[in-house]
RNA sequence: AGGGUUAUCGCCAAGCGGUAAGGCACAGGGUUUUGAUCCCUGCAUUCGCAGGUUCGAAUCCUGCUAGCCCUGCCA
């Protein structure tokens, strides 16, 4: 597949902008990544994420991290380190650039100061109750503030006062003069500072007035040199303000502001709100939950960072609300796999298989290739002996139509051993089966390259007395489309089941965070969190694909 | 007085006036000690709709239609 950059030979539209702009100098690019510490990041900041350091280092430019920390009341610094993390994680290096909007504080005072002094910026006394209704509508203009046209020496005053603590939270504002009547409610003369007594978790106790995004960002941007600002679509309407502050200060620099449509992906919610519910109430395992699409929470669950780039790459960047099938998402994790991890057998249901015609005592080593998409991962010897574990849907006593497992008189190949043919079914007081009593024959050896009788099922096992007990999750979409619901989903009560089984006795040493393929079963991880030594505890990545279609028996 | 934006295969997505890339998904065939992988093959006479310009239109023009975003002292 293609594991290079898609960035390079076909584009998207903001390779044309950046062409356009930079001409002949696309070294000069500077893009910043710039997320609000108020929470964990998910896929779709991989997207901005990937976007952003992979547009400076495609073209050789430079990418910042920067957290837009101008909400004191919503930030912590829990979420700067976990984005901190989960960037690293993803492969990218802000390098020593790493800004917070909070250090600029000061700067943006004095720009605000500054926007006074032009006559371009007010202090309103208005309630925000006032400033809503005053605001006009979608289709009605709005009406000038009655404090509109105060002197900029009462500004200036009024606004040092602001700083200086004088007024409680939501008495005053700072706004732009701009234009009421702006068909663009963002240009109905927006507020720019509010006042907030609150410790800042990066500026703690200096301020007690914040400036609001729109105010900031484009001078964070202007501030650091960035040349392109990319956002996503929602902050379209924005432009023009965030233009308008550029140009009422004068910056030299001049950032464009590039919006691109933010990441869908079927069966699955990211909203922040949606994820905090979740963790706060205790329906899923944390931030890192394996079924939440937060990067932590994929990290667990066992993807890849370069299947997450791979992802990012090939979904492609435009400006078109879209909803990315969760099947892409899985294809790049098992691409990403496939040749760098051994396959070994994992019985995940179990049903007890005795070989009735195996010596009693005996126990033999078999040699079975790690990986057969990578011979440098080399072999391995698995034991085997009269009595084995195989995967209960891996028999049935009355089977399907198309059926090539065990069932009873049918031949199958043990992966790596022999050949068996289910002889008996024993079941106990309930009719449940209890075991499955086959022979073997040795002249079937995995090796011997016998032909004379061929079988059409090879089926996964472990060796019993051998085998390592094993606890497998199991996961399916966290949500369900649901047209009764007001939010058009519910939640998969069936998103998780766990089940015990057995693993190979290779698997002894099994590190937290080590990969498998489980032969038949899928790509799994061994959980970061509750994997042990004496307690080995496997999460499903992804199951393989499948063109076996059960079709009901008779 | 509303403004902005989007529309190309089931899902992403190239395309920028010269006659519809690619990926995912799906289907069929071959190989196979994973019903996996791998390998072939198939998958838009058509680009939201209707007109127009042109030798030629997904690309230009006009008019419709539909989706998404915007009335936080959030970002």
């Amino acid at each position: 597949m293609n594991s290079s950059n898609n960035l390079g030979s076909t584009g998207n539209f903001i390779h044309s902008y950046i062409n356009e702009d930079l001409k002949g100098e696309l070294n000069k690019l500077h893009t910043r990544f710039p997320p609000e510490p108020n929470g964990y990041l998910h896929i779709g900041h991989a997207k901005s994420i990937c976007l952003n350091f992979g547009l400076a280092k495609y073209y050789g430019g430079k990418c910042n991290l920067r957290f837009d920390d101008t909400n004191p009341s919503k930030e912590d610094e829990e979420f700067v380190n976990s984005i901190k993390n989960d960037i690293k994680w993803l492969g990218f290096d802000w390098e020593d650039r790493l800004f917070f909007a909070s250090s600029y504080f000061d700067k943006m005072y004095e720009y605000a100061v500054e926007l006074i002094k032009k006559g371009l910026a007010f202090v309103c006394d208005m309630s925000a109750q006032q400033i809503k209704q005053s605001r006009g509508s979608l289709t009605e203009p709005g009406t000038e503030s009655p404090f509109r046209n105060r002197s900029i020496e009462e500004n200036l005053d009024l606004f040092e006062r602001m700083k200086n603590g004088e007024f409680a939270d939501g008495e005053k504002t700072l706004r732009a003069k701009i234009d009421m009547s702006s068909p663009n409610i963002n240009m109905r003369d927006p507020v720019i500072y509010r006042i907030a007594h609150m410790t800042h978790h990066a500026s703690g106790d200096k301020w007690c007035i914040y400036p609001m995004y729109d105010f900031a960002h484009p001078i964070e941007d202007a501030i650091e040199g960035i040349t392109h600002s990319i956002c996503t679509m929602e902050f379209e309407d924005h432009r023009p303000l965030y233009d308008w502050v550029i140009n009422s200060i004068d910056f030299e620099i001049k950032p464009r502001q590039i919006e691109f449509a933010k990441l869908n992906l079927s069966n699955t919610i990211m909203g922040k709100r949606f994820l905090r519910n979740l963790v706060e109430t205790n329906q899923v395992d944390g931030w890192d939950d394996p079924r939440l699409i937060t990067i932590s929470g994929i990290r667990r669950r066992g993807y890849t960072p370069e299947s997450i780039r791979n992802f990012c790459d090939m979904i492609g960047v435009s400006k078109a609300n879209s909803v990315v099938d969760t099947a892409q998402l899985e294809y790049c994790i098992r691409e990403d796999l496939k040749p760098k991890v051994p396959v070994v057998m994992a019985v995940i249901n179990p049903i007890k298989v005795i070989i009735t015609n195996y010596p009693d005592s005996q126990t033999e080593m078999l040699e079975i290739e790690n990986s057969p998409e990578n011979e440098s991962l080399g072999k391995r010897e698995v034991p085997f002996s009269r009595e084995i574990y195989i995967e209960k849907e891996d028999f049935m006593e009355n089977p399907i139509k198309k059926y090539f497992r065990l069932f009873p008189g049918n031949e199958v190949r043990l992966k790596g051993a022999y050949f068996i043919t289910c002889t008996d079914v024993i079941k106990d007081d309930n009719g449940e089966i209890k075991e499955i009593h086959c022979t073997y024959d040795p002249a079937t050896k995995s090796g011997l390259n016998f032909t004379a009788r061929k079988v059409k099922g090879t089926i996964h096992w472990v060796d019993a007395k051998s085998a390592l007990p094993a606890e497998f999750n199991l996961y399916e979409s966290l949500v369900l489309p649901d047209e009764k619901s007001e939010t058009g989903y519910r939640l998969n009560p069936d998103s998780k089941s766990t089940a015990n089984g057995f693993v190979e006795p290779y698997l002894k040493n099994t590190e937290p965070m080590d990969r498998f393929q489980f032969m038949r079963n899928g790509y799994f991880v061994a959980d970061s969190k509750y994997c042990k030594k004496d307690h080995l505890v496997f999460n499903r990545i992804v199951s393989l694909k499948s063109s076996f279609k059960p079709i009901s028996a008779e």
